[in-house]
DNA sequence: CTGTAAGTGACAACCTGTTTTCAATAGTGT
DNA sequence: ACACTATTGAAAACAGGTTGTCACTTACAG
């Protein structure tokens, strides 16, 4: 399975690969993990932003929070919505973009989910070394960094 | 940015963002790197992959090497035929399921893209450190490997 | 042979996300 | 106040991928 790696960049070439394959698994086993909440990754990450945030948000503050366009949590929230995990508020700030907050359904929901990441990570990193996972933590946020380097308007997506 | 990280899980779910995070990047930044050859990341894939094997392949075939489903792979093919880069070869072994060709437009433009990749590569490589590179990559794959644990049917999608 | 299971292409529907467009709302400088 | 710009929701088209169905080859056990 490993290549020649001759040089880094053809290290880096096969790390890209496998960032690929790992990323497809996850998203595979994460929606898993979510099933029995009635939850897909996508939404249990919605869920996660607003709780994380503590307070409710709009649209473009969560998906700002995300990382992705606001059309993109905007699906997603009202499908949230109509599922009963989210409600929303009447924003004062904005009398067409309301504030999401989780309902008592959601909060309970975004809990459990913690709960199951958390045992399925902590099974995960059992057979790993705590010094490997912090170098691979450390490069991939330095690739990424490399990556990101010539976004012009702050990652702000129209 | 750096949280707490009081146990491996919790830094294995850092990892797990990160992976997101770079593979969002690597996608967008592929599909830039690309473009002027009229690829995307998902088309130079396949074009990557027949190439790679060094002969004609089914939809099928290139399919399980990339991971996807062959309805996916089929897809990205009936595009990459419309536009020159593969032809299509009677199959003698099943009369409906033909194999597939790089044409030599498709030879060309995947030679160019490999180029385009090293160069791209050799500059990120550049600033990091082989030994957390190769760490990396081996972290990754064990990672990988754990979550491929569970599969059954040896990765076959129908 | 023959029947049955597996492989395959062609579709269609769906998921997640992006881009584009439009109209309505909010913010700001003068 | 006023005009100009930025924000926002809504909707549609697209990209890449998955799942499911159907009909048709192919493979293979008996």
């Amino acid at each position: 399975m490993a290549s020649k790696h001759n040089s880094k960049a053809d290290v880096l070439t096969d790390i890209m690969l496998a960032v690929f394959r790992v990323n497809g698994r996850l998203l595979e086993k994460g929606d898993q993990l979510v099933a029995p909440l009635n939850l897909t990754s996508a939404r249990w990450q919605v869920l996660g932003a607003v709780s994380l945030a503590g307070k409710p948000l709009t649209a473009p503050q969560i998906a700002e929070a995300m990382g992705i366009t606001r059309q993109g949590a905007q699906k997603q929230l009202n499908k949230l919505e109509a599922d009963g995990f989210f409600e929303q508020l009447q924003n004062p700030r904005h009398e067409r973009s309301p504030l999401y907050v989780l309902t008592d359904k959601g909060a309970r929901t975004i809990v459990k989910a913690l709960a199951l990441n958390e045992v399925w990570a902590e099974s995960l990193a059992a057979s790993l070394a705590l010094a490997d996972l912090k170098n691979t933590l450390h490069t991939l946020n330095g690739i990424y960094e490399l990556l990101d380097y010539t976004v012009p308007t702050k990652g702000v997506r129209t």
